[in-house]
DNA sequence: TCCTACAATGGACAATGTCTAAGTCAAGCA
DNA sequence: TGCTTGACTTAGACATTGTCCATTGTAGGA
């Protein structure tokens, strides 16, 4: 599972213990975690990392677009390791719960000019919100 | 302009100088702004008029649904007063300036049944990224 | 005008994220 | 293998954003 290793040292990453479990965390699960649930899920793992380690790994992670953050409507930015192929989200507005979607179409082509105001737009991303099966049910 | 008072009145809401203020305050200019961005100007107004209330006020603003709740991957939420049309954000990456846009098509329509995993979905928000024209000359 | 429920205050607290100075160690090299 | 060095990590202070609560104030109806 060390493609994404792999990927980072070949990008002259230094591989200290401290970044390959926060890869591992995150390449382990598809999940979209926040920044403390990665740090709580790397300190088992190696119970002396800091937290400002994790912080800056993941800054480097999504620098290097390796990693994704996503800014639901939650408090904590959270992370999606899914980065290579493009995607949207589906948000539980009751318990934040995130799925990967993928929707037909493409929102970039839906922009016209006249609604650029000059900007070079580069991406799009498209949020969906709603009920889970669980919280409907509860 | 007090289109948004009378409204808030109608719904029985206690009409207290604090509330007309950061309803002004919203009804002004059409940006969007921090819950602190907000706050300072409503001190202008009001200088005794403390931060929690102004949260309150928003978060009331936002359950009427009087005002927007916009997440960017800014730090701090903001607060779009356009809540009646439906519209979606061009946000520059570079300095975090937000523009209303208006795309065509519709993104809901875009997402198959297969996609929903169950979910109710109610809501779609489309965040356009770029950079806008001040940040590219610069 | 007086009452009362609703609203505002301010300050403590919580959550998330950032910074810094000092110590540590991965990796290249002899 | 054993240095050397600069990149990496650490702990904890600090910053920012948001929430809570007990107290005080007040809008609006009787």
């Amino acid at each position: 599972m060390s493609d994404l290793l792999e990927r980072l040292r070949g990008r002259g990453w230094r591989m200290t213990a401290q970044r390959r479990v926060v890869a591992e965390v995150l390449d382990g699960e598809h999940v979209h975690l926040t920044a403390d649930e990665v740090h709580a899920r790397a300190v088992d793992k190696l119970p002396e990392i800091s937290r400002a380690t994790v912080y800056n790994t993941l800054g480097e992670l999504v620098t290097l677009g390796e990693v994704l953050e996503v800014a639901t409507d939650k408090r904590a930015k959270r992370y999606d390791p899914n980065a290579h192929q493009p995607h949207h989200h589906l948000v539980c507005a009751r318990c934040g719960a995130i799925r990967d979607v993928h929707p037909t179409g493409n929102p970039l082509a839906d922009l016209p000019d006249s609604e650029r105001f000059g900007f070079t737009v580069s991406d799009v991303e498209v949020t969906y919100r709603g009920t889970c099966p669980n919280c409907a049910t509860a």
